[in-house]
DNA sequence: CTGAAAGCGCTTACAG
DNA sequence: CTGAAAGCGCTTACAG
């Protein structure tokens, strides 16, 4: 934070300093003042030094636009996710916003609310802006070729819609699913039901997919009633959840395939008045702050939005540095955070 | 979303079309393409929708930093804050991000940490970047007067360190945390303990205030060794309110200032057995998830974030709008969400 | 070692 | 009704 001028009566000056101001004031022209400031190309070292200290003095701060203009590339980064106040979400952004900072990026961050007219939106800002690269949760698929086709590059996070065509960074969904399945079959829970919002999006697909691969390598068949698509509210999820676990013949285990799913079973099982995990067990995928704090916690797929933040941004600077590099999808495994909210099936017990 | 060229081998263009580039293919000259485009000034009908439509067709996206370098104006907003894992934060971002969005401006985030040296970093790059206005989460006094300097609207949210030299949107922490006190003497309690983080700030000062004023209010004596500081950190805060419950004579409530003391607190006590509300009372400031899906759930003082952010939001465009109103401070206030966590003291019952 | 000139992509008085 | 010109604040070959 540099020093800004100050008038003798203490008033402050009424327009910002441009280099204009500083080169006059330290006698030299706007080229050598350039120079001196960026530090490319060559200035006699006490010219720099005075013109260095001149600016410091008119609390001269360059403008990036007008930089990026002429250079025709940008410091800053489009973000878009859709849900802040999700904290998985709210993590991703940490994670970028963090590695952006200690890379000298500027971050524009942008919501959608997993509407893709939002969506469009807001990469056309981002377009207008001439970011450098955007990170994005999609929400369709346009998003990713739309950049693509503006030269932006682009990075998938979480979901991925434009596999093969942009670059990804997403967590191993099918495995870390199915690790937990296998983990309630191990118990000898067989009616398991998933709680998911929707089963299109690379996430939903994978964490199906890895479900039902559990269901079939331990040979259990699935009841496919089980499978029930809860919505992304959790008011909405907590009232289908509710119906789920008031059937005449309910699960006796619950995958909640995330944390607002998860939220929302965890309310219907309290209301219904079942005991976790004495009448139901229940696991999560992706871990939030209340998931360790509730009696008993709950088992939880771990994925570590923050670290998945960080690799997005490596990924979209690595690819702005080498565009014609072959398009990378990175894949993240995750943990399982094992805690009290899983136990045999109550009919299994003596 | 604007379709973009694919030339007749399904390639893309190699560069960003420009202005120029929309105009030649119009046939008319830049001026004429600026104001079809723009709407500003008067084209020929006929002309404007041709050249609408070529601007189209070239999938062309208006350069938003040459167009805010002419006009010397952003409709871009800095906002700065403390922690974006924290759900309150994260809140204050999402309302401003949806009220930003509704009004066509971008946002820039920053995430300091908690830390002067980044906030100043943070500030710095901002001016850099020429926002319109800046909304900060204050961790000094010099970044209000720095922006004030460079003439950039800011306006402080949550915590105020510039009272009077700038626009703030805070909460009435002192009456808030009067009430939530008074609740607790109420019930019968005298061992009130007040977890804090620090007490300097605007937050930290009004809420130990509000503790403060309740315990005058009814005239009942103030233990000072009930006041503990417990730090930033949840862990660090676990082993102050691990300490603070082991005393020979232990509270038998206490009033957390945030809520990641709050969870510290409710950490501490699980790992000491005290049950709540039964041998501990608790309240928050600061309503976030987890409060509501813990047994019992946890009283807490709402301050609704997302709401404080739009108050921001709403007051940094007023301020851009006309910069020489008189400074506002607008004073939020907050309702008590009562839940289950407090009772009258183990003492007082029979 | 330094400065004049050009130009990044826009918009906007102004002249016709 | 439209276009030529200037200029926002920078940086960068290039000439000297």
């Amino acid at each position: 934070m540099k020093q800004g001028r100050t008038a003798p009566d203490g008033s402050y000056p009424t327009r910002r300093a441009t280099i204009r101001e500083v080169a006059e004031t330290a006698g030299v022209s706007r080229s050598t003042a350039s120079r001196a400031l960026t530090g490319n190309g060559y200035v006699a070292p006490p010219v720099r030094d005075r013109v260095r200290e001149v600016a410091r003095g008119l609390g001269y701060v360059p403008d990036a636009t007008a930089r990026h203009l002429r250079q025709q590339a940008s410091r800053s980064i489009g973000v878009l996710v859709s849900d802040l106040s999700n904290p998985f979400y709210a993590g991703l952004a940490a994670g970028i916003s963090q590695q952006a900072r200690r890379r000298q990026y500027t971050m524009m961050l942008a919501d959608d609310g997993g509407s893709p007219t939002v969506e469009a939106e807001a990469a056309e800002a981002f377009v207008a802006l001439r970011v450098a690269g955007v990170i994005v949760t999609p929400v369709s698929a346009e998003i990713g070729s739309y950049l693509a086709r503006q030269r932006i590059p682009v990075v998938e996070v979480d979901r991925q819609f434009s596999a093969g065509a942009c670059d990804a960074v997403v967590v191993d969904n099918a495995n870390a699913a199915r690790t937990v399945t296998r983990q309630l079959l191990d118990l000898g829970h067989r009616r398991i039901a998933l709680v998911i919002d929707e089963m299109h999006w690379t996430t939903g697909r994978d964490r199906l997919a890895g479900y039902r691969t559990a269901f079939a390598d331990a040979g259990v068949p699935l009841d496919e009633s089980l499978v029930v698509t809860a919505g992304w509210d959790v008011d909405a999820a907590r009232i289908e959840a509710h119906k789920l676990l008031s059937r005449s013949e309910p699960p006796t285990a619950v995958f909640a395939a995330n944390n607002v799913l998860a939220e929302a079973v965890w309310r219907a099982a309290a209301e219904l008045d079942l005991t976790i995990p004495g009448q139901l067990s229940l696991v999560s995928f992706d871990d939030v702050a209340w998931m360790s704090l509730v009696r008993p916690g709950v088992t939880a797929v771990a994925q570590d939005p923050v670290a998945l933040g960080e690799a997005a941004i490596s990924q979209l600077l690595d690819r702005i540095q080498a565009p014609l590099a072959p398009v990378r999808t990175v894949l993240l495994s995750a943990t399982v955070a094992s805690r009290g909210s899983t136990a045999p099936p109550a009919t299994n017990r003596r």
